[in-house]
DNA sequence: AATGAATGAGAGTTCATTCAT
DNA sequence: AATGAATGAACTCTCATTCAT
């Protein structure tokens, strides 16, 4: 439900509420209930729903180079305009601390994430470039990017970082755009 | 009181329940209101020592090459060793979203610690390498780092991301030990 | 709620407890709390009641004579009989005190009462009787009646004051029955 | 002790709070406990302050009409300028109601009263004036009086009232200064 | 005589959930 | 498929009282 999406974004889980959510949507509890049988089933469908969003940024054709560009690209683009998805990230990467369940799906998508990565840094064919710790340098600094408090900042901070990512993977600013 | 920050680090704020940080250290709920007017007041006191563990961790003599390999060192202790204080972290910049005054703090803290690093970083005096956007890219990597789910990936992604900071700035990896 | 009523009417505002109110009729304090959103909501529908229990007494039609006579029959009636509406305005007055809103509707009810007196009284045609000073002490001492201990001496002190205000209209004791 | 006295005056029985209390005078709520093992205790002795206050009112020398006059001149003198013995008054009727050793105080307060204007009235010597009936009629206006919300209202009240009583009683204007 | 610290009992309120319709 | 009404459990917070010193 996007609704609960939008207030986990705001709020946090924190501040999730189920009747907030059905008054978002101009329904009664109930039958939000009668859809989402728990509060838990419906975070579970945001969780589901947060991924998939997230998947779509893998692009899946292309050069390597052409691939890394257009990923960084998309990545930029998501961060700085789409904030209240790493916003839910944010909330989904902190509770699967707490959540089994969570946790697994979190660290899977880590892992497709982190070899999709590495296999196109490798075969980017950079030598004196260790592919795995570059690609675990970018994924981390992508997900600290994720943790902003004033969007302002945000933004500055966000381009310095992608700069650093094409110096270190010798991309060229043009290829970017 | 180190009580309410274990359970902050367990179950995040979403979790935390002043019966049971009362009840961790054996003292009524009353007496704990005795010490902490609200769990507001339980909160602030958290955030202040979470903060004041966090700054220790900025070295104050030696040379900037001397300086950035201790302060590189005593971050990766840390996220190895504390989880627990990487754990509030994380949760005070999420809750720092809807908290205008914690979010006043964090991004002081942010600020100070980006200029720390970018004035070591210059001052190494590497060409061609921006300080400003080497010490955007390290925070977001460590920041990153800190929102981990299987403590056992975790230790490998350090090391990565540290060993690529050494390359970054030039550092011998036995300047780190 | 008439089961909050009945508990002003016993304990006072000071022994008014949503739990027990709640329990009177046989519901839960949430239920309670969805008909009620607080207290201070219950409350206010208590005065409400009061206040419309209260205006019911003012007889309109008849002679002046008339209406006098039945107004203070039911006064007294009501004085006699009905001790719980007495003593919730007793409360309420008192509360009055620090509660602005609620002073306001009492002075409003005050006044309308005092009107209504003064204007019947002199409607009279009663030389050398002041009206405004004679509903002034008619209500005055009506309220004092509401101020009750013993029941038992209650009833022979209305008797008195009763009579005494037949003496100073001039009213015969057959017109109240 | 004066400063419960106060405070009842001020927010009822309802807000008397025994930290307040001891705040007020500067002391330590364990100190106040050593003083009055307990909060009734404390009220107790604010009942009684209250009831030897009210008694100082009544005169003992001098001829009826001449105790009756400076009587009625004591009391809207009270009423007028001590408004916080009146609201204490009140409370205390009103926990009258709940409270059986206070309502017997109180019920002897008022026998002593009525006996104490019943005889001055009938010492009077008025033909045509049932003393019993009269002083009745003027304690329950008199409480009455007691039950203010608009001090501004108040006192035209008082004025109107005290007219009365001296109009019934055949007491000269003058008779009062 | 005086106090800081501690406590048990209970207050109003919130919320996910269920029930009857 | 949808809802108003109802509920149990739990929450933060308050307050008179007591304890150790």
């Amino acid at each position: 439900m996007a609704a609960a999406f939008a207030r986990i974004a705001t709020d946090g889980f924190e501040g999730l509420r189920t009747r907030e959510v059905a008054a978002a949507i101009g329904i009664n509890i109930a039958t939000l209930h009668y859809y989402f049988p728990s509060k838990e089933a419906l975070i579970r469908a945001v969780i589901g729903h947060a991924m998939q969003r997230f998947s779509q940024t893998l692009p899946t054709s292309g050069s390597p180079a052409e691939q890394l560009s257009v990923y960084l690209h998309n990545l930029a683009d998501l961060l700085e305009q789409d904030q209240s998805l790493w916003a839910v990230m944010g909330e989904l990467v902190l509770r699967a601390r707490r959540d089994p369940d969570l946790a697994h799906i979190v660290d899977q998508m880590n892992d497709v994430w982190h070899a999709k990565l590495r296999d196109l840094i490798a075969r980017l064919g950079r030598p004196g470039l260790d592919a795995d710790d570059v690609a675990a340098l970018m994924i981390a600094a992508i997900k600290g990017l994720s943790l902003p408090t004033a969007p302002s900042v945000q933004s500055q901070r966000i381009d310095q970082v992608f700069a650093q990512f094409r110096h270190l993977l010798g991309l060229s600013q043009s290829a970017l755009e």
